[in-house]
RNA sequence: CGCGGGGUGGAGCAGUUUGGAAGCUCGUCGGGCUCAUAACCCGAAGGUCAUAGGUUCAAAUCCUAUCCCCGCAACCA
């Protein structure tokens, strides 16, 4: 049995939206550390989905003439989609509109009104009617205007069920007190803790301008607030009412993945609504930064929004998962552009990592007739493999994810600079067992032994060109079934390898920039 | 006086906590090499570290003031 188990959620995403590059970020970043954790031994799940209910669902369905319910089972596809050409090894795919999520929303409601923390009261707030919608305070217009439509807002008040938030408040301070990693990074952790000791009013959870939403037990004219509703998806999935084994295996290692404009639901909301429950907080909320794109920022109306379908199908799934990780450090802003995509592509992928490849294969098979020396690696590039592998899984712990491929290139550079240091070609025209020519059999079995090793550890980011590098390596398997620690450095028998087949083409900049411009003129 | 981030060679960034020879990636230029996808390796040019003042033997780093950019302010990865 396992005991090694690890839970990671991406947010579930609002299905009246068409995915974006956001999306794909999110979820590529979680799979990348799954993957790592599988190839690490553990048992990990991670777990995405949906968010189908609320007001807007209801009004888009409207505007269609067709059902939310329609609606949502069709639009949720085009994530499905999306996951599967990204290449996302998701364990689960929870929507809030099915019943094991809806049965646990009730309980769980229905659990802290019985306790007494959740109790009904009166919603006060001003209204933007043409809007339908209630407009913060801190979000109000001049004249009490509304900040979108600018229009006079109306003061309305409606029933509504509470949640007690401020009565957890100091517990959840001192659970974060006592967990400094609780959420990364830093700077999120202090933004949320000097908020939280600013104090949190108690939660409006319910609505009853809608009806599009989990109904509330036993006062069926309201619904579960959206939010609330959502939050719940991480319980849900892992069979919080009827799989408690499942639950209690996987909970006491539960992080979530989180963009950084949710993060007071998930820092703040959400272990409240736990604690309330009885149930321990997640173990972590990571929470990551946000693109721009070409400069600006992403919006509908600039109509600059990335299509990660297009970008896979374009430049490929795993130089786009590559090119979204290495670009930018997790946690931080980061501009995305096709041309900086380009320059990757070319300088990481082709040249520093294919090349390599080219390099070493061609050798392998002009000096020893593409059977891979069975000797020793030189003991310096050895050491250097561990110190590779362990500074790997500090960054990963941080989901310094940037960190992690630095570290790899850093090791891919080594070896073609070890290639210029040895010359092996000129080691090739030594005497037949000559101290040089032994010397030859070390260098390609070291750099052969470079590339195994970068197979291993680029395959949670790039699944597919691992398992095209291992192959090229004249190995058998699925690289991401493997585990890394097993896999020892200098292991193996006899291969035999083959030329080179190029694993990314380099873009021809000049070209690349005349086709974007006749596209553009084409527009 | 709402909160926060930032202004460092052509581009993108690190360095600022704990002052002490200005660093990385890409690009440019020169050289080397020839195993390789004109790739790889070495070297060079290029910065008054936003501005003004202050503290100090010494400031990108500390203090004060000013200018500019970008977010957030409970819908949105």
């Amino acid at each position: 049995m396992n005991d090694k188990t690890y839970y990671l959620t991406t947010p579930i995403y609002y299905v009246n939206d068409i995915p974006h590059i956001g999306h794909a970020y999110t979820t590529i970043a979680g799979d990348v550390m799954c993957r790592y954790k599988r190839m690490k031994g553990y048992d990990a799940f991670y777990l995405t989905g949906t968010d189908e209910h609320g007001q807007k669902i209801q009004q888009t369905a409207d505007e269609k003439g067709i059902t939310p319910q329609q609606l949502v089972d069709e639009v949720h596809q085009n994530f499905r989609e999306l996951w599967g050409v990204l290449n996302i090894s998701n364990d689960d795919f929870i929507r809030t509109t099915e019943p094991r999520h809806e049965i646990v929303v009730q309980a769980m409601f229905k659990e802290l009104m019985d306790k007494g923390d959740i109790y009904k009261g009166t919603y006060h707030g001003l209204y933007c009617v043409p809007c339908e919608t209630y407009v913060p305070e801190s979000n109000v217009g001049e004249g009490n205007t509304c900040p979108d439509c600018k229009r006079p807002l109306t003061p309305m008040q409606e029933e509504s069920y509470f949640f007690k938030a401020s009565k957890y408040v100091e517990a959840l301070i001192e659970h974060y007190e006592n967990n400094l990693k609780g959420i990364i990074p830093q700077s999120r952790y202090n933004e949320i803790l000097s908020f939280l000791r600013s104090g949190v009013r108690d939660q409006s959870v319910s609505r009853t301008t809608l009806s599009w939403g989990v109904p509330i037990p036993g006062d069926e004219k309201h619904v579960v607030y959206v939010w609330f509703d959502a939050l719940i998806n991480y319980a849900s999935a892992m069979g919080y009412i009827n799989d408690r084994v499942k639950f209690e295996k996987y909970w006491k290692e539960a992080r979530h993945l989180v963009g950084k404009d949710i993060i007071r639901f998930h820092c703040v909301i959400w272990p409240l609504m736990l604690l309330a429950l009885g149930i321990t907080p997640p173990v972590a909320i990571i929470a990551h930064g946000w693109w721009t794109v070409d400069g600006e920022k992403m919006s509908k109306s600039k109509g600059n929004v990335v299509d990660p379908f297009k970008m896979a199908e374009v430049y490929g799934v795993d130089p786009f998962r590559y090119f979204l990780l290495r670009e930018v450090p997790f946690g931080n802003d980061g501009d995305f552009s096709e041309r900086a995509l380009v320059g990757r592509i070319n300088s990481d992928l082709a040249n520093d990592l294919g090349n390599l490849l080219n390099r070493t294969l061609q050798m392998i098979v002009n000096y020893f007739e593409g059977k891979v020396p069975e000797v020793k690696s030189d003991p310096e590039i050895t050491i250097l493999a561990v110190t590779v592998l362990e500074k790997i899984e500090k960054h990963y712990e941080e989901f310094a994810f940037d960190e992690v491929l630095k570290t790899i290139w850093a090791f891919l550079g080594r070896g073609n600079k070890y290639i210029d240091e040895t010359m092996p070609w000129k080691l090739a025209k030594e005497e037949p067992n000559s101290e040089g020519n032994m010397k030859l059999a070390e260098v390609l079995k070291t750099l052969y032994e470079i590339l195994r090793m970068s197979a291993l550890l680029i395959s949670p980011f790039m699944p597919d060109t691992a398992n095209r590098l291992w192959a090229q390596l004249g190995l058998a398997g699925d690289v991401s079934k493997l585990k890394i620690d097993e896999q020892k450095w200098d292991s193996g028998g006899s291969v035999a390898v083959k030329k080179a087949e190029v694993l990314f083409p380099r873009i021809d900049i000049a070209k690349w920039e005349e086709s974007r411009n006749i596209k553009k003129k084409g527009d």
